[in-house]
RNA sequence: GGGCCCGUGGUCUAGUGGUUAUGACGUCGCCCUCACACGGCGAAGGUCCCCGGUUCGAAUCCGGGCGGGCCCA
């Protein structure tokens, strides 16, 4: 088919033999998929490696380490976005960005995980075979969490990632835990641990589950005579445990026995009576006993009023030799026993009903209890962490009070030692001859107590030693982190520290924050950061968490799967900073059509400019005007930026491209583009250069995919991600204060002539005969008239305006049931009016005569439709401030 | 029980002492105009939770109440 060619060559070239808008060589549709599906193999890994003598300015961030389940969820999806946008703006920034990726993998949710897999329970497995089935576990699952993490375009430096349960990364950990011994920052105590009976462990909080149950209150005398009272419990089996007898302070009935030794029940020794405000006085008889333990309440009162330890069970949950004549037996064996004899000895008064709320085991459903087993502690310094915290700057500023309030509220110091496997060693021995604590020297580490032995005998010559079996609480591990990307301790970049920036959640403020500020100033006695900033949770559609039990969770991967990650990624990008993000497919879809905007944007640009470029050009009105909305754009997107407004960023830049420049600069330019001259149309190729350049680099943090497919298309080669932010000075030769205003100006006129068609019921393409403006700005009429597909004439002067008349409209119901059959000739005598009279019957009214009877008509009865004639012509007149429009159809 | 945050058109959301309160989605009209129908143009829709106070003026500040959320106990 020849013909078709040769005919289609003709329309398609214009005499500079550009093509202008035609043959279009990019899809129409933008296929987020593949098009991200495309970049992420292209993407070299090392484009965002960090080098630490660079020249540039530093920017490290101290990213969180997930915990390695397998899913990269939502949550950590939102955080990571959060951290890219960061690490891309400030890379483009100029500066050297560090934005390391580590694995938090010690835990018992991945122990718990093992045991099912391998249907093994950890207390009977092999210590090093159940550790290595948790490493094979936790590398499977990092590598699924790697996957989502560059599918989502993270621009993480994959050479500097760490993983906690390697030696590399834990042998850290066990320096800084003994250094901090050394310091006397860390020492054994005891405390009291939670314990399954049945399952013979230690258990964590996280894993008890409550019970309602019935349980009888019981009412029983302490003491004898004078020094007596009454006590209720519901655990008359640990009277053999208790320590103290409490009142409330308020509590007037109990006021003399305050201070008074009172001889516990079925033993041989006394307790005092304390005040506490927390003892409830409308619960049993008011007064209660203080056992160790009975339940966290107790635990609290105990260290409170520093009482003494007395322990009556054992893990197993019997009773041992402290419990006198009961020991031996199970807890309710022995409350039976107790019972039976404070009966006896007529001290059991009373036994009634009660509900109560049981703590049990999640696996076995078997009541927990309470004992206490000598721990590692780290001493806390609340006055050094608080001073320390408030060094550090707190994005949003509210959260830092979260910490405050916990740490003023803290009553003991951190527990760090575990009863499990799957966890960094603690590097400690003791001597079996001597009983000595031997902790290990620097150099001996990496080392696993119970399987190593100590490079040097003991004090008092032994060479037996017995490992120890407890672990370090994952914390001890994750609170380091700022210090082991700066290379601490044997390569420590110190001038590195502070690191810029940690970004987390709100919900470990008062664990990871918290801890990594307090290790930080008790290894190196510096703040870790300098800057905090604290994202929200993701709710679900309902606005609740999302759980499993609700049935709101969504995938990241989900979310890719049917949008892609930029989408997912702009999702994220409209949350507020510190604020709880719900999750909802709308935003995502909405997402998805700005990126199909932004893409035909960047065809219709590709279509005018076909590789292009153009340097130098005569700039008018319209041109001048965007270029100086842009120049805005710039500077308040470089400020939300600075501010981690992602929220305002993304409003700002989709506001823009969407409302100021393709609905509205692109309409009036069109016309230029497609049949203007050289100049004419070369000044518009100029700012669609300018334009699309500037966005493009603009949304690049935020929409990586998107922005690299379009700066392909525009610039070619190299990648928008090494390219340079747009800086606010750059375009401060744009800002026109005067062409923005006349570009508004234009851009009402135009739009008003559309309102007005639409007012008539025309289509918006319906010829216009001559559109007459009287501007009270310079305006570009050929602009304009390109816009309208009018003819505009700017009028210098105002024209006299004639408003008549065109139709008087009676309000028949009020004159039909005044008049009835007259009505007819009413209407019929208007109709005849000179154009006077019609005037005044609607200003003050006016008599006629209808059949030869003088009739009163009120102005109220009529409305008037006027129309207004310049030049014997009837015209349609629009007043844009002091701007007057004539549109003659 | 403690701490923190929030309560704005049908839904979600921005905002902040000062003229007609932002945007998105949804709804309702009209339009397949040569970048985009995943589009364009236009319209309707709000006691800015309630009550008091400060102020010339409050959705915005203060106090109280009600409701929701998160973290911790």
């Amino acid at each position: 088919m020849p013909c078709g060619i040769i005919k289609n060559v003709l329309i398609l070239f214009d005499q500079d033999g550009i093509m202008p808008g035609k043959a279009n060589s990019l899809e129409k549709e933008y296929k987020a998929k593949e098009v991200e599906e495309k970049w992420v193999k292209t993407w070299k890994e090392d484009m965002y490696f960090f080098d630490w003598n660079s020249k540039k300015p530093h920017f490290i961030i101290d990213t969180p380490p997930p915990y390695p389940t397998g899913s990269f969820h939502i949550g950590n999806a939102l955080n990571w976005c959060y951290i890219d946008f960061i690490a891309r703006y400030k890379r483009m920034k100029g500066y050297e960005v560090l934005f390391p990726q580590g694995w938090d993998c010690h835990g018992l949710p991945t122990e718990v995980k093992v045991e099912e897999i391998h249907g093994i329970k950890k207390s009977e497995a092999d210590r090093d075979e159940f550790r290595k089935l948790c490493i094979k576990f936790t590398e499977e699952n990092i590598e699924k969490m790697r996957k989502t993490m560059k599918r989502l375009a993270f621009s993480i430096d994959w050479s500097k990632e760490y993983i906690t349960m390697y030696p590399e990364y834990y042998t850290k950990t066990q320096i800084s835990f003994v250094r901090m011994y050394k310091k006397g920052l860390i020492y054994r105590g005891y405390h009291p641990v939670i314990v399954c009976p049945r399952c013979e462990t230690t258990i964590a909080l996280a894993e008890i589950e409550y019970k309602k149950g019935l349980t009888n209150l019981n009412y029983i005398r302490f003491g004898d005579g004078e020094n007596s009272i009454v006590i209720a419990t519901t655990r008359p089996e640990l009277i053999p445990a208790c320590v103290a007898i409490a009142v409330n302070p308020e509590d007037k009935r109990f006021k003399d026995k305050v201070g008074m030794k009172i001889k516990v029940p079925l033993t041989d020794y006394e307790v005092e009576v304390i005040e506490d405000e927390d003892v409830d006085p409308e619960y049993g008889t008011g007064a209660v006993m203080i056992c160790t333990f009975g339940d966290r309440q107790d635990v609290k009162w105990w260290k409170k009023h520093n009482l003494e330890l007395r322990i009556i069970l054992d893990r197993n949950g019997k009773l041992n030799e402290k419990a006198g004549k009961y020991a031996g037996m199970n807890v309710r064996e022995a409350r039976e026993a107790i019972l039976d004899d404070l009966a006896k000895e007529g001290r059991l008064l009373k036994q009634e009903t009660v509900e109560q709320n049981v703590g049990v085991c999640w696996r076995c459903k078997t009541p927990v209890e309470i004992i206490a087993e000598v721990q590692w502690f780290v001493k806390i310094d609340r006055k050094k962490a608080l001073e320390a915290a408030r060094k550090v700057k707190w994005i949003p500023e509210h959260m830092l009070s979260r910490l405050e309030s916990w740490v003023e509220g803290m009553e003991w110091d951190w527990v760090i030692s575990r009863q499990r496997i799957f966890a960094t060693p603690i590097p400690v021995w003791y001597c079996k001859k001597c009983g000595e604590v031997v902790v290990a020297e620097e150099e001996w580490l990496p080392v696993d107590p119970t399987k190593d032995k100590p490079k040097k005998p003991c004090k008092c010559g032994s060479e037996e030693f017995e490992g120890e079996k407890d672990v370090l609480d994952t914390w001890m591990d994750s609170s380091i982190t700022p210090l082991a990307i700066t290379g601490w301790p044997y390569d420590w970049k110190d001038f590195d520290y502070p690191v810029s920036l940690r970004p987390q959640g709100h919900d470990i403020i008062r664990t990871w924050a918290f801890y990594t500020i307090l290790r930080s100033i008790s290894l190196v006695n510096r703040i870790p950061w300098k800057e905090i900033v604290i994202n929200g949770m993701v709710l679900g559609e309902d606005g609740r968490k999302m759980s499993k039990s609700l049935g709101n969770i969504i995938q990241p991967d989900e979310v890719i799967e049917k949008y892609g990650a930029d989408a997912m990624r702009q999702w994220a990008a409209t949350g507020v900073i510190g604020s709880d993000v719900i999750f909802t497919w709308k935003e995502v879809i909405a997402a998805s059509r700005f990126q199909q905007k932004f893409w035909s944007v960047i065809r219709f640009t590709h279509s005018h400019l076909m590789g292009e470029r153009v340097e130098k050009a005569d700039l008018r009105i319209a041109d001048r005007w965007i270029l100086s909305k842009l120049a805005k754009l710039v500077k308040s997107v470089n400020e939300f930026m600075d501010k981690y407004r992602f929220d305002e960023t993304l409003k700002a830049i989709r506001s823009f491209t969407w409302y100021e420049y393709a609905d509205n600069y692109l309409e009036i330019v069109k016309n230029r583009l497609y049949s203007g001259e050289k100049h004419e149309r070369d000044a518009a190729r100029f700012v669609l250069y300018t334009v699309a350049d500037t966005l493009i680099r603009l949304i690049a943090p935020i929409t990586p995919f998107l922005a690299e497919e379009c700066w392909s298309v525009i610039n070619g080669n190299g990648s928008v991600h090494l390219s340079s932010y747009p800086e606010p000075e750059e375009y401060e030769k744009y800002i026109d204060e005067e062409a923005e205003k006349s570009g508004e100006l234009m851009k009402e006129i135009v739009a008003g002539v559309r309102r007005l068609k639409h007012e008539k019921g025309l289509a918006l393409n319906a010829p216009v005969k001559l559109v007459k403006i009287y501007p009270s700005l310079k305006i570009d009429e050929r602009d304009v008239a390109g816009a309208l597909n009018a003819k505009v004439e700017v009028l210098s002067e105002m024209p006299d305006v004639e408003v008549r008349i065109k139709e008087i409209k009676p309000d028949f119901s009020v004159l039909g049931p005044m008049f009835r059959d007259k009505v007819k000739e009413i209407i019929k005598a208007i109709e005849k009016m000179s154009e006077e009279e019609k005037w005044k019957l609607i200003r003050e009214g006016l008599k006629v005569e209808i059949g030869g009877e003088l009739i009163e008509l009120k102005p109220e009865w009529f409305k008037a439709v006027t129309e207004k004639v310049v030049s014997g012509k009837v015209v349609d007149v629009l007043e844009i401030g002091e701007t007057i429009v004539f549109v003659e159809f």
